[in-house]
RNA sequence: GCCUCGGUAGCUCAGCUGGUUAGAGCGUCGCCUUGGUAAGGCGAAGGUCGCGGGUUCAAAUCCCGCCCGAGGCUCCA
């Protein structure tokens, strides 16, 4: 909205035609006439709401306070924006203007809106008489999770609830028992304690050279190198079988959307600010998966024999985040999500997916994104949770784990309930990865239907959303962060072994041992693994080291005597605490064999760079 | 978006109370070294000191604006 705000010793106008057909009701002809008047000249743009209406009027207020007090008259005058709002809207909001400053107690008329005018004015010389005043749609209203929330507590993996207030936080049993979920609670119940330093994972993706920031582009937007994007596929690989594995179709829609869609106005909700508009168009870039999945999914003609219908989608999404927001790989204005949704048809059906997606996601957590240092939280409409605490209780036990609630007296969202997987990182920060929503208004809404045993069209009345690796960043932010654990705790900081760029280094110990080096990398390269052969005329122990610092798992050590017998001097990094990384003497296929339990089942890929180092550019 | 701090070679940083030709380590390139598990030796190249403006005889250094980054705040459907 933007405001022109003039101190008018004398201001007229006159209505001379309707403009719309829903103008407001005024005297054709008719003109009135002020004295000592600020006259606001507003225009509603697109995206406004009432959000900011507060500081309209204490603008308006403080204006008054320092030009003297005066009748205030507002006037619509649409020409102060190229970027206008429908003119229904426009109305509804300058009428809910009118009503702001008239119950802030302010002398206040309104000209009408919907007319032609001709007007009249003479305004005084005083450096405050012209201003112009630009007010953006604010967010949702800033709620502390005091306000939104009303009452938290612990269940524990008994199922017995432990209740949890700020000043509680140490005498509660489970709380005492664990770090992380402590360092959660107090996060989201007192605050953030302050550190200083960046987080661990900025350091380590600009080292490791996986990601960096890319100045060129708009903040928050990142540059991926070899190795950083062999990791990004490699987790879409995998998060890709789990979803299939999980009976998802895999889908893919546009990245941009029309805002005058009703569903997609519908989705954007109030959060313009956030939206990446397209100059001049009613186009925005794509803000989550919904603006896609729900779409797609009203159009699928879906029998009760095919529900629940699951679909997964990779979803680029654009979030304008506030600039001072963004920071490495945890916020960024362009991710990657691994989206998942199940459309049911019965309660039945919901809880089901609830509690396998819930119990999927624990073991991901578990075993990948952040072994040992994760905590499990809910945010529940309260009328639901009286409703659901039985499955939550069960949940947990299954998982063996307690987890934070946040209880809620309204439904804020389009979800009764969502759990959250939160990382937990060595500064004491924390993180959301994974999510399980339960969406009881969107089916709905959306008139997402299928066609039930009678033949009739139902709407479905559960729809589950969820996200694997939450976006792709921030599964990467973890992954580093939970090398940064392992540091701390002294052990050889590392990725996993099958998402490690290389997996192997084989170092020969001269140039005399290349060839033999070449003969054992092929045999690990056709076994499917990402090998590098450092080729380069260096000390052995100084390609020992680079290949340490760079997080390289395995090295394979070759000479003479290893090309003689056979054999590789192996050092296994994985666990090794740092300083003490024990080698071994092996044949090359028991190195296969040990590769292959390192790998399991997991997704492999090959090597983005070339395996030969010598070949390889330092990306800076 | 706000507050604080920062931006100097490809990278990490020193220099910054204005004053010769702007330094170091790493990396790169060349030469020597042909080595046995965390960094062998010598040499060379490499810089619009973030960008723009101002003050001054003189600006990397002081002032203003902007851009980028970090921490904090606000925020995080």
């Amino acid at each position: 909205m933007k405001a022109l705000l003039l101190d008018a010793q004398e201001f007229s106008y006159t209505p001379v035609d309707k403009e719309i057909d829903a103008a407001d009701e005024a005297e054709k002809g008719k003109s009135k006439e002020y004295r000592d008047v600020l006259v606001a000249f507003v225009a509603i743009e697109k995206g406004d709401s009432e959000s900011f209406f507060g500081d309209v009027v204490s603008d308006i207020k403080e204006h008054l306070a320092a030009i003297g007090d005066r009748k205030v008259l507002l006037y619509p005058y649409a020409h102060l924006s190229e970027d206008l709002a429908p003119s229904g809207e426009a109305k509804k909001l300058y009428g809910a203007l009118f009503e702001a400053l008239l119950n802030a107690g302010l002398n206040v008329e309104k000209a009408p809106f919907g007319w032609t005018k001709s007007f009249e004015i003479r305004i005084r010389g005083h450096p405050l008489a012209e201003t112009l005043k630009t007010y953006k749609g604010k967010r949702r209203a800033a709620y502390t999770p005091k306000e939104k929330f009303y009452r938290f507590f612990v269940i524990d993996e008994n199922g017995d609830e432990h209740e949890v207030t700020p000043s509680n936080i140490n005498e509660v049993k489970p709380l005492q028992e664990n770090d992380a979920l402590r360092t959660f609670v107090i996060n989201e119940l007192i605050g953030k304690k302050e550190h200083h330093e960046e987080p661990a994972h900025i350091k380590y993706m600009k080292k490791l050279e996986l990601v960096d920031y890319c100045p060129e582009s708009d903040v928050g937007h990142l540059k991926w190198y070899p190795n950083g994007v062999v990791i990004r596929d490699l987790i879409l690989d995998y998060a890709e079988s789990i979803a299939l594995s999980w009976g998802a179709i895999k889908m893919q829609n546009p990245l941009i959307y029309r805002t005058d869609v009703e569903a997609i106005s519908m989705l954007q909700g109030e959060f313009h600010e956030r939206d990446y508009k397209i100059e001049g168009e009613n186009m925005v870039l794509r803000f989550a998966s919904d603006p896609g999945a729900f779409p797609f999914v009203q159009k699928v003609s879906l029998s009760y024999r095919q529900m629940p219908f699951k679909v997964y989608e990779e979803a680029q999404c654009f979030r304008k985040e506030q600039s001072g927001e963004v920071v490495g790989l945890m916020r960024v204005r362009s991710f990657l999500m691994t989206d998942h949704h199940a459309f049911c048809a019965s309660e039945e059906q919901a809880r089901q997916e609830f509690r396998r997606l819930t119990t999927l996601f624990k073991e991901l957590m578990d075993s990948i994104i952040s072994p040992n240092h994760w905590v499990l939280g809910f945010e529940i409409v309260d009328e639901y949770y009286e409703r659901y605490k039985g499955m939550f209780k069960e949940l947990l036990r299954e998982i063996k784990k307690p987890a934070f609630f946040k209880l809620m007296n309204r439904m804020t969202h389009y979800y009764a309930f969502k759990n959250e997987f939160q990382a937990i990182f060595p500064d004491g920060s924390n993180l959301q990865i994974s999510t399980v929503q339960w969406d009881v208004k969107n089916g709905e809404r959306f008139d997402i239907a299928f066609t039930d045993e009678n033949g009739e069209r139902k709407h479905v009345p559960f729809i589950i959303h969820a996200s694997s690796f939450g976006s792709i960043e921030r599964a990467l932010a973890s992954l580093l962060e939970s090398a940064a654990w392992d540091e701390k705790s002294g052990k050889v900081p590392l990725l996993p072994f099958w998402l490690s760029p290389e997996q192997v280094r084989v170092i020969p110990v001269s140039e005399r041992a290349l060839k033999y080096a070449e003969s054992v990398a092929d045999q690990l390269e056709s076994a499917g693994y990402r090998v590098g052969i450092d080729d380069r005329d260096m000390t052995l122990s100084k390609k020992v080291a680079e290949a340490k610092s760079h997080w390289v798992p395995v090295l394979a050590v070759v000479g003479e005597k290893e090309a003689e017998h056979g054999t590789a001097n192996v050092v296994n990094r994985i666990g090794a605490v740092i300083g003490k990384e024990p080698s071994t003497e092996m044949r090359i296929d028991e190195l296969k064999s040990l590769l292959s339990s390192l790998q399991g089942d997991k997704p492999k890929r090959r090597m983005y760079v070339s395996k030969y180092i010598s070949r390889r550019p330092k990306f800076y």
